[in-house]
DNA sequence: CTTCCAATTTTTGGATCCAAGATGCAATAT
DNA sequence: ATATTGCATCTTGGATCCAAAAATTGGAAG
């Protein structure tokens, strides 16, 4: 030891771990698809993409790449990459998909859950419950299921659904704002929030099962409704 | 159509279609990850395959970004590509992901199996059962097993339980060659293909799943002997 | 007025260049 | 002898450059 200093006071962080350019510019792709803030079919440009983030075109493929690699986005060589449009039975499999691994990873999580998770639950199901902005209630949707998914220790199921969402949440978001998802969605997480109280896995599993197809039944509906006024209008 | 000749002798492959430089080095680290031959831990250099497949870096830089974001490298920023190594934990997570979505693609599956498809399948569980050279087992295997999902038309399912097996790949192979893996994986796959045979889905997803899992603990027992030794051996 | 074609412009994807971080080693100080 | 520092080398990631492919435009011909 020898009388040597350490600099207890400075807080180190490490910088290995931040964030590269690739990264920002992936993640906030990413969070505009998911959000709708681009529209499906959109060509997203290099160049535009490359000026708007003041950086060379290089990073700006990379995550590119990495969308394609995620299915946000899908390329045809020298043409540029397309926000990827999915067919009413593309959304309708990953929402099968989704109630499928969601109970699943549920019941893992209903055998290991903490008061405190428990607590953070009740607050993110509140949260979402009493939000006026419709703009956010896609994300507060998010993090009460998940609040509720991440004690069950799975980060591999946990990363697929999160990828599997990411493809569907522009849908999912319009189905709360535009139809009566939100007054329903409500209804179904204080179900399946008080079936985890209870600890009683097997109801919270087929709570959270309905909640997801009944989510992709409305949301089917409406897109059949709107997908066909949009081809009559053109 | 006014009477233009028609070039009907030459058979027409879309050249967009063609795989990219990025794609043929993709395939073939993946092919080699899946297949063992480049072992984990393993520091990928970015100039060295560079060099291998005669281009520069940057095609390379995109397999490698893509192969991340499938989970078989990371990277650390300045540091390079490391094939990715799993956990037995995360071995375990894999293969029980796969004990949950193969068991209900199959179902799908099975309600619209053709007898071609059927025919295909056998013909699979032929080659597998009667190949000597272990070096083809995993890739037998596998086809096996796709084409009784692939009836199923669940495109998304299908490639996710791809990325998955993509994962485990090298560990399965290793269990089938150096276990009594074979002889088992023979006789399940045969029950398997009874069940399917019969149309009977609730004994063919039974079976799918215990052959999964049975393949796992297997391969759990095996991984823990192995890694005891070499960490001993270091 | 429409259709076709060629020239121009735009955009992509690969090559090369360069700055910055990582690694390993030798020199130096303790 | 050991620990630290400074230096040389290697590698990565972004910038810039360039060739090739696609989209667009502007006639010219029908």
């Amino acid at each position: 030891m020898r009388g040597r200093r350490q600099l207890v006071k400075v807080k180190a962080t490490d910088i290995a771990q931040m964030p590269s350019p690739a990264d920002v510019i992936f993640d906030a792709l990413r969070e505009a698809i998911a959000k709708g803030d681009i529209s499906e079919g959109q060509v997203l440009r290099q160049d535009h993409i490359a000026r708007m983030f003041n950086i060379s075109r290089i990073p700006v493929r990379e995550a590119l790449t990495r969308l394609e690699e995620q299915g946000l986005v899908s390329t045809q060589r020298y043409r540029g990459a397309v926000v990827t449009t999915l067919s009413i039975a593309e959304i309708r499999e990953v929402f099968e998909f989704r109630a499928l691994l969601e109970p699943e990873i549920l019941r893992h999580s209903i055998e290991r859950l903490s008061p405190e998770a428990l607590e953070r639950a009740k607050e993110f199901a509140h949260a979402f419950a009493t939000e006026p902005e419709s703009s956010r209630w896609g994300d507060l949707n998010r993090r009460f299921h998940y609040s509720l998914y991440e004690p069950a220790g799975r980060p591999y199921y946990l990363q697929t659904i999160s990828t599997a969402l990411d493809r569907v949440d522009r849908y999912l978001r319009a189905q709360l704002v535009l139809t009566d998802g939100m007054a329903r969605a409500r209804r179904e997480h204080q179900g399946i929030l008080d079936a985890c109280i209870a600890g009683d896995s097997e109801i919270a599993m087929r709570l959270t099962r309905e909640h997801i197809l009944g989510a992709a039944d409305s949301l089917v509906a409406f897109l059949i409704r709107t997908r066909a006024q949009e081809s009559s209008e053109r």
